[in-house]
RNA sequence: GCCCUCGUGGUGAAAUUGGUAGACACAAAGGACUUAAAAUCCUUGCCAUUUAUGGAGUGCCAGUUCGAGUCUGGCCGAGGGCACCA
């Protein structure tokens, strides 16, 4: 018997679907779209299994949406700039250019392989021209509205990489890439207004139902909205400063006031520059670093200003200012007023320098005295303490109350603040987009001319540079605009930029004139199913949907401002790690088991090798496994049966070799199959009505099912029943069945089959004589659905005892009277008496007795 | 500290949304076929005596209900996110 050959099989038909242009997508008004659109990858030469899973879940939807006759744009393309080509450049002295094309080539291969159902027409790659001057162009035109300036600033420096960073790109105060310790540095900036759009990017995410809960909490988290008041605090006497502005949340607690607290970058701090215990607290501050846990743990520290500030409500009540190591300068005004009773840090602070602790806030039910020790109360209560404010309900009542009378008085105004920062998108970088600026010989900003776009990256560079190449390269930098000669930004885009617009790019991927068009985006945008892994739920996602707010912005000629209406995040592929007995990562091939459970070094059997927790595959932790071995092992089909198969995709998977063989088996037994299905087929059996009723009615309840977990992206249980149809049609077969039927059923089945094993079922679909041309998704028949007989379950007292196949829809009485017989029910009923029964229709009886 | 999610056999997991717990697979054990191996097929969650038959059972403790993996409250544990945010 021929076995299944998947080489020449999945080759046949990936030739098919190309020549067919099967996959192409064009605009048709008259048919409903679907966009599928898995997070693009980054080509840094191989594809990963984390890339075989993302493409293979939204490929497995993109097929059945169009199966279901949906129009379906199913795009790839490159996330090509960044600095890994930068590193690999210097390395193997090539240009980074060349290294990103020769890689994409590669991966472009690798992807093909897998069969994935996508219109290879319309890819990009972000570090071509093509691409990055419509960028350079959304850059000049967000300027124009005002979306984008430039800014001394405090930057987050990363010594390594030599390079500014995103306050979103520093994890524990580490570089998110190198993993340096992140220094603070002054430099001139580019910003991006992100939080113009606080409002906006906080509200839209109550629009987004199909996006996981998870993801809009750490977004709305991350924007960080809170409501306050702005209070004014006047400074008693003849000081250069006459007033501090400060931020709060609880306003209500302002006769508790007992310090005011300013970061060490505030504008008051301009007048203790000279002041040398002022610098030597500046400096003990900047030491505490920024990582979790030194922020965690650091002692709270001030330092005394000779300025006294005064209540606005009491002008009898003065406190001292300080400089404080918890107040941070980039949020509200970098100025907080100390009110220790009600906030923990401000307590800490206060015992520390023994402040007064004065408590304004009374829980009700109060059982014992009322004294604040080491613990601040921030629970609800009664204001007292306070003069006219004695008495609010805190805080429901108390905050609103409080800022109506502040206003009034004219100390303080409503103030709503967001935690969201602008983004700061200027890169030291040689690989990434161009700004379209130059400066002139006065140093004014000079604007690049439309037509002078696009800003190419200059082709020869000197990568061993410190700092950034491009401002090393002289003849580049220079440049004529209008006649006066001008130096060029040498800055380049932050990658996230790239990464913020490419969704609206793949809608009309070849438009020269701008970066889309709107007839096509308003066609195809919102993208209907964003599949990516949930290490973007902030930056990238929350970039994108502001790209959306600011390109739109004043303009109106979006139908959509959210990009994306559903979003999927995929868990990681994991695999066992191994070390041997010097601490050293060992690779998977490298070693092996003879009962799964001992490990040895393939090379030296006698050598102990530690097994370690199954971790993401990571190339640092040798954990690998590489997706086109298992292609050319056992086929694309395979691997895309095995990694769908077992997890639900939102969950971690495991990688096992068993799984995968086991994959690999299963095509082949369906496979021998196959071959007696057709041999029956063309023996034209004629058989009993029984047996076809029984394939007919599992092929709909399994197309019912299937259906179901489809829309439900659980496509680890749709991997079970191709199991359970295997196993009932392999035994079916056996029985009389006519061979029409038959054949109805099968073709049906493997077209239910198809979204996830394309090729197999394609080849032995065309076994059957069917073209393959079209493909539709097969409709279901509800007569074959309907049940003639249940089984219904029999309690007795809410316990099970027993099933009974019975008519379908028989009535209360009959179904009692049919129990009472049943011999495994009698022992239980005899001479009891039934006090009640409950029946659930065609499910269950529950009878009290 | 705050917020979110999740606890089901040796393992990955299913469970029509309150109605047969453990579908489907992996592993292990036993068996069939075979001179033998591979491949293939069959059986097996736990306890009580054995296939029949009972019983307990979805992290723990209560509650609602004829009936709870599913709903409510409390506790325990794991994972993730945020954090001197005023």
């Amino acid at each position: 018997m021929q076995r299944y050959n998947f080489k020449t099989i999945e080759r046949k038909w990936q030739k098919f679907w190309d020549a067919n242009n099967f996959f192409k997508s064009e605009i048709d008004k008259n048919k409903k779209k679907f966009y599928c659109l898995e997070m693009f990858p980054y080509p840094s030469g191989k594809i990963h299994m984390g890339h075989v899973r993302n493409y293979t879940i939204g490929d497995v939807l993109s097929r059945f949406k169009k199966m279901q006759g949906f129009n379906v744009l199913h795009p790839m393309g490159w996330d090509s700039f960044g600095m890994p080509a930068e590193n690999a450049a210097r390395l193997n002295n090539l240009d980074p250019k060349t290294w990103t094309e020769n890689n994409i080539a590669i991966m472009r291969g690798q992807l093909k392989l897998l069969g994935l159902s996508i219109d290879w027409d319309k890819e990009i790659s972000t570090c071509s021209p093509e691409y990055y001057k419509h960028q350079q162009k959304f850059f000049l035109e967000m300027l124009n509205k005002g979306l984008v300036y430039r800014k001394e600033n405090y930057v987050n420096w990363d010594p390594i990489d030599q390079t500014v960073l995103a306050n979103e790109q520093v994890i524990d105060g580490k570089g998110w890439r190198s993993g340096a310790i992140v220094k603070r540095k002054k430099l001139n900036q580019w910003f991006f207004s992100i939080s113009k759009f606080s409002e906006e990017l906080l509200s839209g995410l109550d629009q987004l139902q199909q996006w996981p809960n998870k993801v809009k909490v750490m977004q709305r988290n991350w924007i960080g909205k809170s409501f306050g008041c702005e209070i004014n605090f006047q400074i008693k006497g003849n000081d250069p400063v006459d007033n501090i502005k400060c931020f709060t949340t609880r306003p209500d607690t302002l006769f508790g006031l007992s310090f005011l607290a300013l970061s060490v970058d505030h504008p008051v701090a301009k007048f203790y520059e000279k002041n040398a215990n002022f610098i030597k607290f500046k400096n003990e501050c900047s030491k505490t670093g920024t990582t979790e846990e030194s922020i965690a743990q650091a002692e709270k520290i001030g330092f005394k200003t000779n300025l006294t500030a005064i209540n606005p409500l009491d002008k009898n009540i003065q406190v001292p200012v300080y400089f404080a190591n918890f107040v941070l300068m980039d949020y509200g005004f970098g100025a907080v007023f100390g009110c220790p009773a009600h906030d923990q840090r401000d307590l800490d602070f206060a015992l520390k320098y023994e402040l007064n602790v004065i408590p304004v806030v009374k829980p009700k039910d109060l059982l014992k005295p009322y004294q604040i020790e080491k613990e601040a109360y921030t629970g609800p209560g009664v204001i007292f303490n306070s003069n006219f404010l004695n008495g609010l309900k805190a805080p429901e009542e108390s905050i609103n109350e409080t800022i109506k009378i502040l206003e009034k008085k004219k100390i303080g105004i409503k103030k709503i603040n967001f935690r969201l920062k602008d983004w700061g998108i200027s890169r030291q970088r040689y690989w990434g987009c161009p700004i379209p600026i130059a400066y002139n010989k006065s140093g004014k900003i000079v604007k690049i001319p439309e037509e002078m776009l696009p800003i190419k990256l200059p082709e020869k560079i000197d990568l061993n540079t410190k700092g950034n190449p491009l401002d090393h390269h002289n003849t580049w930098k220079k440049i004529i605009i209008n006649g006066e000669e001008c130096t060029m930004e040498t800055d380049t885009l932050d990658t996230f930029v790239d990464s913020s617009w490419y969704f609206l790019r793949f809608c009309s991927s070849k438009n020269n004139d701008y970066g889309f068009d709107y007839d096509d985006v308003n066609y195809w945008l919102p993208v209907d199913q964003y599949i990516g892994g949930i290490e973007h739920a902030i930056l990238h996602l929350l970039y994108s949907r502001f790209f959306m707010q600011a390109i739109g912005y004043k303009n109106n000629k979006f139908n959509h401002t959210e990009p994306f209406r559903g979003l999927f995040t995929q868990g990681m592929v994991c695999h066992q790690t191994y070390k041997n007995d010097k601490n050293q990562w060992l690779s998977p091939d490298e070693v092996d088991s003879e009962d799964g459970k001992n490990y040895f070094i393939k090379k030296n059997p006698k050598s102990i090798i530690k097994v370690g927790p199954s971790e993401s595959m990571s190339k640092s932790k040798k954990n690998t496994i590489d997706p086109t071995e298992m292609i050319n092992s056992y086929g694309a089909d395979a691997v895309r049966l095995f990694i769908l198969s077992d997890s639900p995709p939102e969950k971690d998977i495991q990688w096992s070799d068993q799984g995968m063989i086991s994959a690999y088996k299963f095509l082949q037994k369906f496979w021998r199959m196959h071959i007696e299905i057709l041999s029956q087929i063309k023996e034209k059996k004629v058989g009993l009505e029984l047996d076809d009723n029984t394939l007919s009615k599992f092929t709909n309840l399994i197309l019912e099912k299937i259906e179901k977990n489809l829309n439900n992206f659980q496509y680890n249980v749709i991997v079970a029943s191709f199991h359970e149809i295997y196993n009932f049609l392999s035994k079916q077969i056996k029985k009389d069945i006519t061979f029409s039927v038959l054949l109805e059923n099968y073709l049906k089945i493997l077209k239910i089959m198809n979204p996830i094993i394309p090729h197999f079922t394609t080849e032995c679909m065309e076994n059957l004589g069917y073209n393959n041309k079209e493909l539709f998704w097969p409709v279901l028949d509800k007569k074959h659905v309907v049940e003639a007989r249940a089984n219904i379950v029999v309690q007795i007292n809410g316990k099970k005892r027993c099933l009974i196949n019975t008519v379908i829809n028989i009535d209360e009485n009959n179904l009692i009277t049919t129990i009472k017989d049943d011999p495994a029910i009698k022992k239980y009923l005899s001479e009891k008496k039934i006090k009640k029964t409950i029946y659930i229709k065609n499910k269950l009886i529950n009878i009290l007795i």
